[in-house]
DNA sequence: CATGAATGAGAATTCATTCAT
DNA sequence: GATGAATGAATTCTCATTCAT
């Protein structure tokens, strides 16, 4: 029992230090022996631990991508209307970027290696976007059928323009660097869909009332 | 009297049937023999035209980027206020991607090559994101001078949100892959800006009046 | 607990083995490939031991030199007079390219090498001419001040000469390639440097007498 | 008939220019565009003149062979006694180093593609040496017969050392590189033999009387 | 378990040589 | 004759992965 927690304990520690390499050099510059050194321990040792460099990326993105969904169904079990709803879960998307900041460094990485993997391996990748897609999809309607969301949008198109501003904002950060500016793009997305899509009246939520009535 | 070619013209195809082969096996994938191959030349021959791999990514992506410049300042010619021009280039912007597909694919390969090369070579990119980063921020603020523009959005952090957009936008396509998603992601996208950062009574452009409102 | 392994040992091994295959085929056409099976181990494991090709040439060149320099002062430990010093140290030289026949095959390639070599790295063979120049200059200039050595003789081209006549000495071994020339040579070349350069009453040196009388 | 005297001219020209580029960087890292664009003709041209670029070598050093060869005739000719003659033919030897320092200068790679040429065509290398060694040989025995030349030195030896002198200079000039350096030896080298080798008395010769006696 | 020495498949790149114009 | 575009054989070098200790 204690052995199982160090050994968990160890491949988080490895997968942490792989995770830092990947962001610097990116993940095909990285040498398995770039990995082992940045974890203090020996090149066969990763092995141990990870069947391939690929299998690290993979291991790490699906805790990235545990913890989203984890953080989604909770978003949206404490807001009560669909508008609510969608918009907590866009807050929650962006906010969830910038706690992860060190995996979306490497998400476009992920990205390459997910899309050309010859093995054939499963990567979260596709499952989560089709979940989210027809998540948001459905929050949308539902908002459109009572009156929360405008009626103008296409609820599946729009769901993948929210998706994808999700995805950019993640590259953005690769770029831009500094700190706080993830933050701030958030305020203004949230402007953004609260006042382009969310019906007058209804833009109040949890995270905080924007707008008050008359 | 020796062989005469355009070579101008055959480094251009050269560049298309690369682009075709990162499109379909990423960049990193993708050996020199697969290039000729695809290009229908001998190995050696593609060393004519470019220096190695990265840099046919280099020129690709320079014509790329020349084109959206271009086509930008053509937009934000054929506008007059700036409200009116922010819409426009936004939509511009997305409507560059549809029409330079073949390179978005391969955007984020670029992206990693970019970052991460070890060369002094020059990437356009960052330079890009600069440029149009001030000139967002621009328009943004003159049109909140004017009233165009809601005023409560920050004008760097909704510049950013903006070509997070576009990020997310040229990503998608990636990953969804079928004709057509991008457009009407465009569509969608011009809604929301439209409706939530163009203040009511100026939502009018040249692309199509979407509200008049007396 | 991870194969323990003499690594200088086996650099030494390797670096004998590429020696060899230097010998006969000549440095420059001689593949990597052919020297790992010559050493009898990977074409890889060749890299874990030297940079490259010409890092192998260095790293036995510098052994080489390195036992000349040394071997040049305890010959010279042991003469008294200048003009016995001088004898002594080209009858070593010579002596030296018969013990390291194998070195001197290759001579020439390294010569070529260094020459050329367009990374800057330190080849030792202008820094070892250098000082053995200055070393025969000092020699006999103290020997044309005590009488030993002719007074005709330049001193710094008179060094040059005797420099000379050991990279000669050193080729030749290349092209006759039976055992025993060098050694019969030297016999000569020592005839000719007391005949010619040292003062008659002087032939005498540790080495053996050539010429006494009264 | 011009014609063949123009295709000749331009033969040493391209000769020439390759033999300054071999100078240069090295036979073996000069590439056949180097010699193109130095001889200022294209690339496909040099093959019109020469079978490959081992052939421009071998042209060129038939040139210096036989300037050698022909030199060394008429200075034997020039001189009576066996003694003068060997004196005369050393003296020309070094001179010839003077004469063509740009060849002397790839000498090293001539010898180093001759010995491991792997189409059996034919160096003059290994001819020429093979030549100069048994006149020589004959010339001491010859000097020895008459007493010219001192009868402690054995003619077989003895000639492979002036052979191993000859090519010691040649290389020394490429080290040294300064102008001057290779006649001063030659000075010293005549000495040394003239000193050592010739019987006092007989130390005369046409290149200039160097000791009288009383 | 841990390790790092060994490996060889694989990829980039070079360049002598050919040959259509 | 002259040329330089095209080529692929040949070589270097890298690095993920294995495995004996």
């Amino acid at each position: 029992m204690p052995k199982r927690i160090d050994r968990e304990a160890k491949r988080v520690e490895i997968g942490r230090a792989a995770m830092q390499v990947f962001r610097d050099k990116g993940f095909y510059r990285t040498k398995m022996a770039d990995i082992a050194q940045a974890a203090g321990i020996g090149k066969g040792t990763v092995y141990e631990y990870f069947r391939d460099k690929a299998h690290i990326l993979r291991v790490e993105f699906d805790r990235y991508f545990d913890a989203f969904r984890l953080g989604a169904m909770e978003t949206l079990g404490r807001a009560e209307a669909p508008g609510a709803k969608l918009v907590a879960l866009v807050d929650f998307a962006l906010s969830h970027v910038e706690e992860w900041r060190a995996h979306c460094s490497v998400y476009m990485d992920y990205f390459s290696v997910a899309r050309t993997d010859t093995k054939e391996e499963t990567f979260t990748l596709e499952e989560i976007y089709s979940d989210m897609r027809d998540l948001l999809t459905g929050l949308i309607r539902e908002g459109q059928a009572c009156g929360d969301v405008h009626p103008e949008f296409d609820s599946e198109s729009t769901a993948d323009l929210l998706l994808s501003m999700y995805d950019g904002v993640v590259m953005r950060d690769i770029f831009v660097g500094h700190l706080g500016g993830t933050s701030r793009m958030r305020e203004e997305a949230m402007k953004l869909i609260r006042n382009g899509m969310i019906a007058a009246g209804r833009r109040t939520d949890e995270t905080g009332a924007r707008e008050g009535g008359p």
